[in-house]
DNA sequence: TTGTAAGCGTTATCAA
DNA sequence: TTGATAACGCTTACAA
């Protein structure tokens, strides 16, 4: 952005000195160019049909006009709403310090508006409610198709967007990744999480307009362990997050899988649930704590927590790393300014919004479905972790 | 939500088996009904003109056919698009942990969903980019009116949206609340502020669709600093957040004229100006801390500059609350955490949220434009505060 | 109280 | 290559 002269117009001087009041309409392009109204529809969409003159005419008059499509009568004639949408389904009091979802929209964004493609945003309380605004923004005809985050194992969205051919990008995957049962997380002591209904996801036709990134959690708890491993830890405790979202449940199971075959004693492994929020990382690293065999190290899903972990872990004098290691999964700038600074899982979040985006792009654009692997995280160590005690 | 039987389908029991292919339209209900489009549109719009016992019949017909109106058309149609806009500017870098606008999002979407209203969500770079944004969204007629964040003393947009006649609210406050001139905030060490192009706003046609929530940053401000004194604080920095938004030029000026009032010398009490980010907050409490007379307490703009600052004062062996005081512009679960958890102001951001989306909502309603003031805040007391050294 | 018809700004289908 | 003309789904004068 340039200083400019004081009086020079902020949003750049292409600004005429007043706005036209009525937005010009294709109809004002063809009479001033002598043309007919479909002529310039023809035109300014790039179609063939006008001859390279009169196409370079209509342009040049739309330019000088100022003309904009107005996206409602586009809507109405079956073409494109230009608007995708993302529901974010949390409770209000669980929005808050995660720079997850900021970073993720703001990825989204970046390739979207490249495209002259809004974003519908809506942020509601349960699936419920999601659902319902699915129906709704399908009748409605608002949005081309949605983006849809925090996936779960039993996911009844995927079915209705295809029942509703919502073209739709799936970021995470409902996929668990493992075809053996799932090991349940333990609950934590305060056992609030909401209950998720079982749903079967119904038999779908086959080619329906769904794609998925897809990122592997299981490659990235199996750095996390092993770099634990290495530094003689034995007895790991992974704070998760809810349970039923599927990369909760990756996770968990890449942790069975990653210490089993490393052999560690499944007795000094395991998984505790929260709700992601810091009450619930600071009550199970509490409760961790306490017990007989506390462990040397405790990975938490996500950076909230892992703040909390450590505030409680000094509040009962228990030296981090020296006498606990901690690792957060998804770093930010929390992971920085603590005391001390915590070793994260790293993630190119916006890169994540950004691909997630495009690919929903070339689903309109009647591309064929497909799932996609979003780039691995890398492990940032920090000072949070060191040599089991 | 209920857990329902395994078989049930999510999101109610009210969803036909197969969802219909083709949308119904008010065709279909005349139809249905046997009588005419316009009865239909003006019994579904609660309009006069139609029998109550017909009114009552169509109603049942659109019910029973799941109908609910194209957007695209009612907008086109010169109604409302039911949609309103949002545009955040900031640099990607700079999003992040702050909870503010989650939370405020949060309220205004409670407000905005209640009345069938969508929110077009934009994030952008910077101020040039925003403009721009309100540009295309005016001509493609795709919002009805905008929430703007982030007023600055000298803004383009009021002008702007003006021109463009769209309805807007203004979230937070274009006044300095001074009519003095402005004391400038010193540039931090790294001074990155990005430079704002001083355009004095365009004198506008008096009736112009904008209103303003207004929150009382002075008594907030004065809260904080008449807390601090009464503990014995004489030597109190603010460490300010971007100079040239609004609100931290009125902290600025709040922050002398109270100290003055209470008879400080001018030479100890001072704001610093920074970016927000975890790294200025963190570099300007280093130097801060390592001059001749260090503040015995400190006021950060948000959160995370507040929490970056604990941790330099640890690192620096400088023990909070004892040798040095802070305090946190705005509350979040981050505070709560730390070691000490942070005294800090509470604002009802989500009820912020919820007013601004009221104001607008009436402002389509053509309801005349207003000031109104948002809820005064309060100082939470919690453990980074006491008694001057 | 009802029905008919025009219009909103595009796209799309025809003849010319 | 062009230019009428009919959708698209809704609102709204205006007529019956």
């Amino acid at each position: 952005m340039t200083t400019g002269t004081p009086a020079a117009n902020a949003d750049g001087p292409r600004l005429p000195a007043a706005p036209p009041r009525r937005r010009p309409t294709m109809k004002d392009i063809a009479e001033r160019a002598g043309v007919s109204p479909s002529a310039v529809s023809f035109a300014l969409n790039d179609r063939a049909g006008v001859s390279p003159a009169t196409r370079a005419r209509i342009r040049e008059v739309a330019e000088e006009l100022g003309w904009q499509p107005n996206s409602a009568a586009r809507a109405l004639s079956g073409e494109r709403s230009g608007c995708v949408g993302l529901v974010l389904a949390r409770p209000a009091h669980t929005l808050g310090v995660e720079s997850f979802f900021l970073q993720l929209v703001s990825g989204i964004q970046e390739t979207l508006s490249a495209h002259r493609t809004a974003l519908l945003f809506q942020v509601v309380e349960d699936l419920a409610a999601e659902c319902a605004t699915y129906r709704r923004w399908w009748a409605e005809r608002r949005v081309d198709g949605v983006l849809v985050v925090d996936p779960r194992t039993q996911d009844p969205r995927p079915g209705l967007l295809a029942s509703l051919a919502l073209p739709t990008v799936v970021i995470g995957d409902t996929r668990t990744g493992t075809d053996a049962p799932m090991p349940a997380a333990e609950p934590a002591s305060h056992p609030s999480p909401p209950a998720i209904p079982a749903t079967p996801a119904a038999p779908l036709p086959p080619p329906f307009p769904l794609s998925t990134i897809w990122a592997d959690d299981a490659a990235a708890m199996r750095s996390i362990i092993d770099h634990l491993y290495e530094l003689g830890h034995r007895r790991i405790v992974h704070i998760a997050g809810l349970p039923g979202l599927a990369h909760t449940d990756r996770r968990v199971a890449a942790l069975r899988a990653e210490t089993a075959r490393l052999g560690l004693d499944p007795a000094d492994v395991r998984s505790v649930s929260t709700d992601y929020s810091d009450e619930q990382g600071a009550e199970a690293t509490r409760h961790l704590l306490a017990a007989p065999r506390p462990p040397t190290a405790i990975v938490y899903d996500n950076d909230v927590m892992a703040v909390a972990g450590v505030a409680v872990a000094a509040g009962r004098g228990v030296p981090v790393p020296a006498a606990l290691s901690i690792v957060a999964w998804d770093d930010s700038p929390l992971c920085r300014v603590t005391h001390p600074r915590l070793t994260s899982l790293v993630r190119d979040t916006a890169g994540f919004g950004r691909l997630a985006a495009q690919e929903l792009l070339s689903l309109l654009d009647g591309a064929p479905t497909r799932r996609l692997q979003a780039e691995l995280p890398h492990l940032e160590l920090r000072d949070s972790t060191t040599h089991a005690p």
